[in-house]
DNA sequence: GAAGATAGTGAACACTCGTACACACAGTGA
DNA sequence: TCACTGTGTGTACGAGTGTTCACTATCTTC
């Protein structure tokens, strides 16, 4: 069932350009809402997103050449999101890294479920740009924890590619932490927490190898 | 566009078991090869499919109930692969266990491309039940992998739950690297070893932090 | 206040979609 | 051989799809 969002046109706005931005947003809006329960956005329509925004489809081409134009849009919000929740980790004690990371994680994914949940649905896309587009910005996100974790004690000697490895490491780990969360219903507040003990846990074994790790491998590659 | 396969009918079958399972493998086959070439299964439709099998849409319904009902089906048959890969992975010489595993995984995944695909998508599916079905499957495999590590001499004494934590680290991991190696062209087998190798580093690493988990961190839990 | 730009309208287009139903026709078992 | 069963056919229906185009109404600029 498609709810009967309240149209937007009727009630007016002073300048064009908010009444512009206004139907722009409803229409990111709605694609959001059906993402959030649970909708997968190919299956989304042109038409079923502009009847939510209150308004006839072809309005949407003053807005978005098509559907994955919107999506293009969707990906930067997401990711500006994302971005967002990395530089508040960051910003927290470094001597709580592990912890705080998490709940800066959870936080941020409870404050913007649709964003995230869209993010994940990325990742196996069925439009080949939103795909690329996913896996471009995790790369980023990747290398630019690689460099953070270079300025740990124990990693400051590491090479690039080991860097890389560990980086992609708990990346990956926090991706999958994100999409238990996602899966967590609104109100399952003690199931989140579990979900978050155990990412901590897992950054920490991850962590506890890292002092050892060329020595215990040095046999390997000579180099 | 849909290539014109060749049709299933027009080549009579003897016996007419045989002929109900040719055009119900041609309409799974057919649904594997779109999802191969990058298409999402929540947006194949059964008349598309349908006609790639070389049948008319109605005949459809004597083999499946529902799109949905061919998913499940699919699931089946994928979540067979991956069980085919993990008693392979088992099977191999446990004090390889690191390297034999990887390997058993590129291995299958390569060869059973699309299935393995398609599971990858299954994990953000707009359908709740291929979801539901996914996780499922997907814990079990969890958990399974946990009793394995119970069976090592570092963890014998471990707690159900901090097996469950190594475990899903493992097989989120995992489940990365199938997708890496997914996202490779078929001929790329240069970047399938490299993903094999940061795979199996990153095995590596975590299995190093094992032996000193509990001691560790047991400041933190009295128990 | 007139002239111009533009967000949103409404109708029409040429599709594709899932589903239904009577029907044909080939293997099956007596 | 004959009736039975069941796979696949052909056609039709209603609904939903993306896209187009001339239009209206409103805000903007002079």
């Amino acid at each position: 069932m498609i709810e009967p969002t309240q149209t937007v046109s009727d009630r007016p706005h002073r300048t064009q350009t908010e009444r512009r931005q206004a139907t722009r947003q409803a229409l990111v809006e709605a694609a959001l809402l059906r993402i959030q329960a649970g909708e997968n956005f190919d299956t989304l329509s042109l038409r079923s997103l502009s009847k939510a925004a209150g308004v006839v489809p072809a309005a949407f081409y003053r807005h978005f050449d098509s559907l994955e134009d919107l999506g293009m849009a969707l990906m930067d919000d997401s990711f500006r999101a994302l971005r967002a929740m990395l530089r508040d980790a960051r910003r927290r004690d470094p001597k709580e890294a592990i912890p705080a990371s998490i709940s800066s994680l959870t936080e941020h994914v409870q404050a913007n479920r649709p964003h995230f949940a869209f993010i994940a649905q990325a990742r196996s896309s069925g439009s080949p740009r939103l795909r690329a587009t996913y896996h471009a910005e995790i790369r980023l996100i990747v290398s630019e924890l690689a460099t953070d974790l270079a300025r740990f004690p124990h990693m400051s000697k590491w090479s690039a590619a080991d860097l890389q490895m560990v980086s992609s490491l708990i990346v990956n780990s926090m991706i999958s932490t994100t999409e238990a969360i996602l899966e967590t219903r609104e109100n399952d507040v003690a199931g989140r927490t579990a979900i978050a003990k155990t990412a901590e846990h897992q950054l920490r074994l991850v962590m506890i190898g890292v002092p050892q790790w060329r020595s215990a491998t040095a046999t390997e590659d000579p180099a």
